[in-house]
This record gives structure tokens, sequence and C-alpha cells, in this order.
DNA sequence: TGTACATCAGTGAACGCGCGTTCACTGATGTAC
DNA sequence: TGTACATCAGTGAACGCGCGTTCACTGATGTAC
């Protein structure tokens, strides 16, 4: 067990205190925002010298970025499935909200996350996630714009659509999280917030079905 | 000029100063969060000395209550006149549009604390914003209900398409927002920005002109 | 396979700095008579 | 109106503390021959 792999016991190491480093981040998140994290309080999560950040990560702010992407990427893959699906809209509706969910239980500390530093106060972080869920909006548009009943559909209002739905998955997952923390746990409120969500996303559904461009 | 006022003097005084911190808060708050902000940068700003600050809030936690109220009242009422208007869907989309955007231009910092805060580092603040945004959404489904569209609607259905607008309003004033942060000031995406918020508003009226329920 | 040198992730001491909070205080404003 | 005492918004010195960043370093891993 000397040489398995062709000099990638170094690299190998350091990813692993980088995950560590983002790992103990995202942990203090939970209970502050970015902007009030200390470089040493996420050192001594770890249990390494808080100058061995810099080995890593210029400042926090570059921590942040990657945090997005780690934090996005995963909901990312997932969503595209279900969009994918050939369901009918019912269907559609119940498996995102599912899905959203899910991903609030599985993932909590990276909802959390998005949800503060999409409006937080460090510039770079809200660049980064303004830039990822841009993205995600076009390929909801895209998803969209495929289905029959967006027939004579302009591509600004298909994606006036996406975002409208974008933002209503986040405000969903934000929603879930109040009642988590809320110490509620899974109980009748959680009900509730999934079957408002689902309520909201089939009155937009509607507004599509009936939907005819007025100019302005 | 000496005695105007019952006793009133020392007092007025003293919420002059705390007038002073909470305008001197909100300004640093442009660029940072509450949980990194500092009680010596507000009263270094205002120019009292730091043990000045105790004579008001006990920390900055109760001040940024303070400035929810704040920040809220104003829009609060403006919004509420829309409501009451008896004019057709469309016109009022046009002044809930025009009202959000003169917010924005007139108190900018007021609309970025209430954005960055709603899902911040600070506890009571979160709880206060997310107060007020009921006690608000409760009085837009008080009007709603009133409207003749709403008839055959269950509470609980209003009450969700009370949020949905609600939650449409906080975005959309964010939008704005980012627009003005980017130095494009009032130009093209400007419009877009508002054409998009009013297609949006648009569109859930459509649904909910054609709403019916379906349980779940 | 073995040896000699290069790389570089993580160390630990040291620094200057601004923080929140305490405390006893000052002096203008308020009140009672 | 004038006097004597009470109130209390704002002061300023002092404190201990944790912060981000610098620097020269160590020693395991990587590489060339």
């Amino acid at each position: 067990m000397s040489h398995s792999e062709p000099g990638g016991v170094r690299q190998a190491r350091k990813q692993r205190t980088r995950q560590a480093l983002l790992d103990a981040a995202l942990g203090l998140l939970e209970e502050q925002s970015l902007s009030s994290l200390g470089l040493r309080e996420v050192t001594r999560v770890v249990g390494v010298a808080p100058t061995a950040f810099y080995r890593h990560f210029r400042d926090l702010g570059e921590l942040g970025v990657a945090l997005v992407q780690e934090s996005l990427s995963s909901l990312h893959t997932t969503v595209r499935a279900v969009l994918a699906e050939q369901a009918g809209a019912e269907e559609r509706i119940d498996h995102t909200v599912a899905v959203v969910e899910r991903y609030v239980r599985e993932q909590p500390a990276h909802v959390r996350f998005i949800a503060r530093e999409r409006h937080g106060g460090v510039r770079a972080v809200r660049q980064a996630i303004a830039g990822e869920l841009d993205r995600f909006a076009a390929e909801v548009a895209a998803a969209l714009k495929s289905q029959p009943v967006s027939g004579g559909w302009s591509d600004e209002d298909v994606r006036m659509l996406a975002e409208l739905y974008v933002d209503r998955l986040v405000m969903t997952a934000s929603a879930f999280l109040d009642v988590r923390d809320g110490g509620d746990q899974d109980t009748e409120r959680w009900r509730a917030v999934a079957c408002t969500a689902r309520r909201q996303l089939r009155l937009i559904d509607v507004g599509r079905q009936y939907w005819r461009d007025a100019g302005s």
C-alpha cells in the first residue's frame, strides 16, 4: 500500500482538508452569516492551524463561493430529472415538492446557506448564487418551452415563468426550513407548508394554461 | 424659548440620538449584514461615545428589530392604499409595481435591510420580519377576499394567494435593488424588471380567475 | 532499488488592532416647594 | 420667581479577548537519475 496512485497521496490529503474546511464552515453558518464568520473559528473546528486556511482559500469569500457550487449542484441535478419527466402537470408538481422536501431534510445546512447568502453581505457570494440560479432558470425555461402548453409563448414569457418557478422553489425550501427550525419537526405544520406549496405551483400552472400575452 | 414643552426637551434629544443610531446603522448595513455590524462602528458614525449606545438598545439585535418596524411600516401603509382601490386587475397591478418602484428608489436601504435580514443570522430580527410580513399577508388576504373574484374560495386558499403576492413583492423589490446596485441606474434593465414583475403578477392573476380547488 | 534534491501542506510564535462591556463620572434638564 | 435636590443621557478610561495576517520553519511526499 505505498504507490497506488501516480503521485496523488499529497493531493488527496489536501483535498480532504479542503473539504473539512467547507464542512466546518457550513456547520457554523447554521447559526450566523458568512460576513460574521471567522477564519479561526473554521480552522478550530477542523483542528488545523489558522494559517493552514490560506493553503486552500484566499479568504472566507472564496470559501463561500465554493460552498455555492457544492450547495446547488446536487439540487440542480435532481430537479432537472423531474423537469424531464413526461408526466402530467399535477404529477410533476407533486414530484417537485417532494424533491424539495427531501433536499431540505437531507441537506438543511446547504438550503439555509443559499437562502441566507442570496441577499447576504458578501458580494462575490451573492453573485455566485445569482449566477447559479440564473443557469437554473435557463434550464427550467428550456424544459418549459419544450412542453405543448407553451405553444405561442415568446421566449421572454417562458423565461418570466421559469423565474417565477425558481423563486417559488427557493421560498418553499426556506419555508420548510423554518418549520424544521421551529422544533415542530415533521408534524402538522410541515404538511401544511407542503400543501400550500403545491397549491401555489398549481395556481401558477393554471395561470400558465390560460395565459395570453397582452404586451407591456 | 425655554419651557415650550412640558418636560420634553431631554426626551426629544434622546429620541434624536436614537434615530441617529438607527440611521447610521441602516447606512452601514448597505455594505454588510447585521451580524457583522459593530456597536462601535455605529456610534462612531453618529459621533457619540460607544457607551451611549446602551442608553437606547440592549444590543444590535434590539436595534435591528426597531429597524424592521421602521422599514416595513411605510410600505405597509402605501400598499394598503393600492389594495383598497376599486380599480380593475390590470390597473391594480400597474399601481402595485409602481409603488414598489418608488419605494426602492426612495428607501433603498430599508429594502436591502429587509431582503438581507429576512433570512439573516439574527434570530430576533428574522422573527420580527416574519411577523410583519405575516400581518401584511393577512391584510392582503382580507382585501382579496372582499373582491368578487374570490367567491367560493376557502380562507386557506385566499391566504395561500396572499402569500404568493407578498413574496412576489419582496422579490420584485429585491430585483429592482440589484439593478440599482449594478450601476445601470434607471435604463433598460430597470424597465425590464418592471415589465417582468407586471407579467408575473398578471399570470398569477389569470391563475386566480380560473382557479378551482382540487383538494390536497 | 536506492539516493539526493525539490515541493509544499501544515506549523506555531508573534504582531498590532478593534471589539463589547464595566464603571464611576459630569452636567444639563426636570421637579418640588 | 428662586432655590435645592433628583434624574439620567452621554462621557472617557480601562479591561481582557479573539481576530486576520506575517514569517521562517518542518517533515512527509514527489521526482530525477
